[in-house]
RNA sequence: GCAGGGGUGCCCGAGCGGCCAAAGGGGGAGGACUUAAGAUCCUCUGGCAUAGGCCUUCGAGGGUUCGAAUCCCUUCCCCUGCACCA
């Protein structure tokens, strides 16, 4: 195996392990990936891309820094072991068959960090079966001492400067689990939100009736109060308060308000009837009987606006209209007077909007399910439209928006309303059956990133950064301006704990922000004592900060310090695109926290995500393929080439099975290159000291043209990580111009020919070193075959001959392929009784006319005439203005590159021409011999054309 | 809803004022080669023509321009993110 035998070659030579040396740096890294499982062919992108860049830039004769290491903090794994331990089927199918653990090792993953440690050195080993070019002397985990250590001394730098603090934040909960659960811990109600709803207080007596609300500003529109004779309802104390909501309610509510302490059962039948006052305006309103409140949805307990509430509009005429009820509970009296009070107005609805929706949607009772998208519609339209109506005070002609807000604050304030939490749809199900809460975490620590200065001083970050694609940009500024304080400390998962609070471990987002500094330095620390690295040492070799307290030794800090300085800042930070929100902002926060200025990380390339077969990947889905099956089945070179030639970086890309066997033939082709090259040169080749011939035949200048317009534009695409493009010019097109020239070249093939030789060679040459960044195997192997120094990785990537590159060279070829399409399409409309073909060209003064119109830019015939006859280019006006017209129109179409020696370049072309046309052709410069009157038809770049 | 991105030929995708009927790949058709298959190479793959031409097309409608897939306006549709999760 060739890709086995130059791994090996790099790691014996160590040609990937930098150190600081003359050379200019290039410090290049990528989100460290989090082995929770195998590697698949997505993640196989992800770390190609950064590889073939090192690649590049290090032929390019950078000194290049591409490392590597494990994130392994974090939750997740905490509850994929737990889900093992308890022989979850899901889970062990998942692990068994698509991560294709071995039935041995299976039952090992009932430990998280073996977890962590099996896939992380099974992404180690695939990583070497990609032939990534990566310095693994620096490779580490994050739950090593040493790097415990320096996460320790970052928030404490953090937390020094008042950026960490408390606080409290809601989250997903399992109350069984006794665990805040993640999207991929639910087994239903994945990417459910939590709704902040007000609890705004009715008194009853000397109780209170706590309703919950999306709208407190419709208090003012309040006409009674809903219960739902069929639940549960009970009394809680809460802050000396007594209050009244339903028995779930209280389950989910018990996580968010403290010491909420059941008292005693409510039956809600001796509730309806009686009056309740709204304390906001001091109106009485009665409590009356309505099916379609919830006991798991907020309180349970519902006060009505029947306005804007389409649920409370329908539930009030039901009521009304429902005889039986009514003398149940001794509503006569009480019923008639209660009516929608106007709240809101917003275009398209009348006085009382819900009444209009209803009507709309054709709702029936309370119980039609169309209800739900009635509240929706209406809800959106007048949050995004409404005004309070002007005759409510204080609030009237508010926007909607804005009247909620304050309002919520003034009842809060009042103590007549306070805040809680619930899920915007329910059931939400933890993977262990349990129905899940919202909790309030209190005591939590956050990353204050809703710090005004903090994000000045981001946002100049992101301002000095290239941002790849550059319309992420647009993202980053808005993300760091909308990002809030951060939830930081967490009580599960793998991590290090904050020094201060040890009960939290820090989150993984948080640990995982300046840890490309750490890369620089690793190769050190791996071998030292943690209890040697204080925030002393951290504080000198980082930030140069003097102290007493550092214990290492001056002159191993001296070293660690300088290799620090050497590869700081980093040059490219690649990552997928859906972390822009949170980990690229946060490297780019804490960067401007920490570090000065020059430190500041340089560039950001985002990532698109894999699709399979047109599928989106998914491993949880059993969507994938594992990496290491495709490497077995294709070679990492074709599995590199593909990734990297299918779509750019930031793009989705698609594997799809026939492409990558395209992808596969093209490299063989490539691969078998060198062997027709020396076929055709009869004897060995030694592309280290190729034989220089001096060209005249256009075709060899122009397949020397093409080659450096290919090395040129790849160059450049890869500068910005356009590998896609880069291999179109690179692979594609050049491969297409090589077949083009060996046709063209055909008669030749045979013959020796020292032009036909030297040019191949050249580009053989060319392209191995051109594709040595993807395809890096193949190229070594090639390399060495065919006489190179050394290994390729390490040669230079070729130049570009300017001189070389003509565009009055690719004209005249267009021209050559022009005349024989041309020649070609009149003889098919002719038949095939055609001897002779008789060529003319163009005379001088037509190009001279065209030289003007080119100078005048644009097809006005007037200008382009006026001065061809100023300049005297033919004494013939109306022959002039004739041509004139057609080169009006031709120039639209063609692209003026100057005159070109038509005459020699048909002539040079001539054996192929006839071999390509079949027949005898003539090329006349003048009309001696034109008995169709065509010779004036000719025209530059397009001579006329005749036969009989 | 907010923010960002996008709608191109059978499919994927490049192009972002004139070399554009639109690169490249995939698929399809034909031909060469081969005992055959595969691979490889050549040609074609919007329509109509048949002296190298013309017409229609780049989500839809309007505009700017000598000229628009490309610029401007309007409109419809699609995708991604909206957090405590790596």
């Amino acid at each position: 195996m060739i890709e086995k035998k130059w791994q090996k070659k790099w790691a014996e030579e160590k040609i990937f392990e930098s150190d600081p040396n003359d050379k200019e740096k290039l410090f290049i890294t990528v989100a460290f990936p989090y082995p929770s499982g195998a590697m698949h062919i997505g993640h196989g992108r992800t770390y190609t891309v950064p590889d073939v860049y090192a690649r590049f830039k290090r032929m390019k004769g950078y000194n290049v820094l591409f490392p590597m290491a494990w994130h392994v903090t974090g939750a997740p794994v905490i509850g994929i072991a737990d889900r093992i331990k308890r022989k979850d089927p899901w889970t062990l199918d998942l692990y068994e068959n698509v991560h294709r653990v071995p039935a041995s090792e299976l039952p090992k993953l009932e430990d998280p960090e073996y977890i962590v440690k099996y896939f992380s050195s099974e992404y180690n080993e695939v990583m070497h079966e990609m032939g990534y070019s990566i310095d693994w002397r620096r490779e580490f985990r994050t739950i090593d001492p040493t790097y415990k250590k320096f996460i320790e001394w970052q928030i404490t730098t953090l937390k020094e400067k008042g950026l960490v603090i408390r606080g409290e934040h809601p989250v997903k909960y399992c109350p069984r689990c006794d665990n805040p659960v993640g999207d991929h811990d639910l087994l239903e109600g994945e990417g459910v939100g939590v709704n902040e709803l007000t609890l705004l207080k009715f008194k009853i007596d000397d109780k209170i009736l706590v309703t919950a609300t999306l709208r407190p500003e419709t208090i003012v529109g309040a006409t009674n109060i809903w219960l739902n004779p069929d639940i549960e309802y009970i009394e809680v104390s809460a802050n000396g308060e007594n209050w009244i909501i339903t028995k779930e309610a209280h389950h989910n509510l018990s996580n968010q308000i403290k010491d909420l302490e059941i008292l005693n059962e409510i039956n809600p039948n001796d509730l309806i009837g009686k009056l309740a006052i709204n304390q906001f305006t001091g109106e009485t309103l009665p409590i009356l009987p309505a099916s379609f409140v919830s006991d798991d949805y907020g309180s349970g307990v519902v006060f009505s606006e029947p306005a804007d509430a389409p649920a409370d509009y329908i539930a009030l005429k039901d009521l009304k209209n429902n005889a039986e009820l009514i003398s149940k509970y001794n509503l006569e009296g009480i019923i008639e007077d209660v009516n929608p009070i106007p709240v809101c107005t917003v275009k398209g609805y009348g006085e009382i909007p819900a009444a209009d929706i209803i009507e709309k949607l054709g709702i029936k009772d309370q119980n039609d399910p169309k209800l739900h998208d009635a509240t929706n519609e209406l809800y959106k339209i007048e949050h995004s439209k409404g005004r309070i109506i002007d005759s409510i005070e204080g609030y009237g002609g508010k926007k909607v928006s804005i009247a909620r807000e304050e309002l919520k604050e003034e009842l809060i304030s009042k103590n007549i309303a306070t805040i809680m939490y619930d899920f915007a749809e329910k059931p939400v199900i933890c993977r262990c059956g349990e129905n899940c809460v919202v909790k309030i975490m209190d005591n939590q620590w956050f990353m204050k990133y809703s710090d005004p200065e903090w994000k000045v001083k981001t946002h100049e970050v992101l301002e000095r950064e290239t941002i790849i694609p550059p319309e992420v940009k647009n993202n980053f500024n808005y993300y760091i301006g909308w990002l809030d304080d951060w939830a930081c400390s967490r009580n599960v998962g793998l991590g290090t704990r904050l020094p201060w609070d040890k009960q939290w471990l820090i989150e993984p987002l948080t640990d995982s922000t300046i840890y490309m500094s750490y890369y620089t330095i690793a190769k050190f620390l791996r071998n030292m004592n943690p209890d040697d690295l204080n925030n002393a040492f951290f504080d000198k070799v980082l930030l140069n900060k003097d102290s007493d307290d550092v214990k290492v030794d001056a002159e191993t800090v001296d070293e660690i310090q300088k290799e620090f300085n050497y590869w700081y800042p980093l040059d490219w930070r690649l990552s997928a695109k859906d972390l822009v929100g949170n980990h690229l902002s946060f490297l780019m926060f804490h960067h401007s926290a920490i570090y000065p200025e020059n430190k500041w990380p340089k560039g950001t390339v985002v990532f698109g995500m894999g699709l399979l077969e047109g599928n989106k990947m998914s491993s949880s889905k059993g969507n994938v393929i594992l990496l290491k099956d495709a490497i077995e089945d294709y070679s990492a070179d074709v599995v590199r080439l593909f990734l990297m030639a299918s779509a750019e970086p930031w793009q989705d890309f698609d594997w799809r099975q026939k492409e990558v066997l395209g992808t596969k033939r093209r490299l063989d082709w490539f691969k078998e290159f060198g062997q027709k090259v020396e076929e055709i040169k009869g004897s060995p080749l030694d592309i280290n000291n190729i034989e220089k011939v001096e060209l005249t035949r256009t075709i060899d200048l122009w397949m020397l043209s093409q080659l450096n317009q290919h090395i040129k534009a790849a160059g450049e695409a890869l500068e910005v990580f356009q590998t896609r493009k880069a291999l179109q010019e690179s692979l594609f097109l050049l491969r297409k111009d090589i077949d083009h020239y060996l046709y063209r070249q055909s008669h030749l093939l045979d013959k020796k020919d020292p032009a036909v030789i030297y040019v191949l060679s050249t580009v053989l040459e060319s392209w191995i070193r051109l594709l040595a960044p993807f395809t890096p195997h193949s190229c070594e192997e090639l390399w060495s075959k065919y006489g190179g120094n050394g290994f390729v990785s390490q040669a230079s990537w070729p130049e570009v001959n300017e001189d070389l590159i003509s565009l009055k060279i690719e004209k005249s070829e267009e021209l050559v392929q022009n005349i024989i399409k041309d020649i070609k399409q009149i003889k098919n409309m002719l038949g095939d009784d055609i001897s002779k073909i008789h060529i003319y060209l163009s005379s001088d003064w037509k190009w001279n006319l065209y030289e003007i119109a080119n100078e005048v830019g644009k097809p006005d015939i007037g200008q382009i005439m006026g001065r061809a006859i100023k300049a005297n280019i033919y004494d013939n006006k109306k022959e002039i203005a004739n041509v004139a017209k057609k080169l009006g129109r031709e120039m639209t179409k063609t692209k003026y590159v100057g005159k070109i020696n038509e005459n020699q370049i048909i002539n040079d072309a001539l054996a192929y021409i006839n071999q390509e046309v079949d027949g005898e052709v003539i090329i006349h410069t003048d009309d001696s011999y034109d008995p169709e009157n065509k010779a004036k038809n000719a025209m530059p770049y397009k001579p006329a054309i005749y036969m009989e």
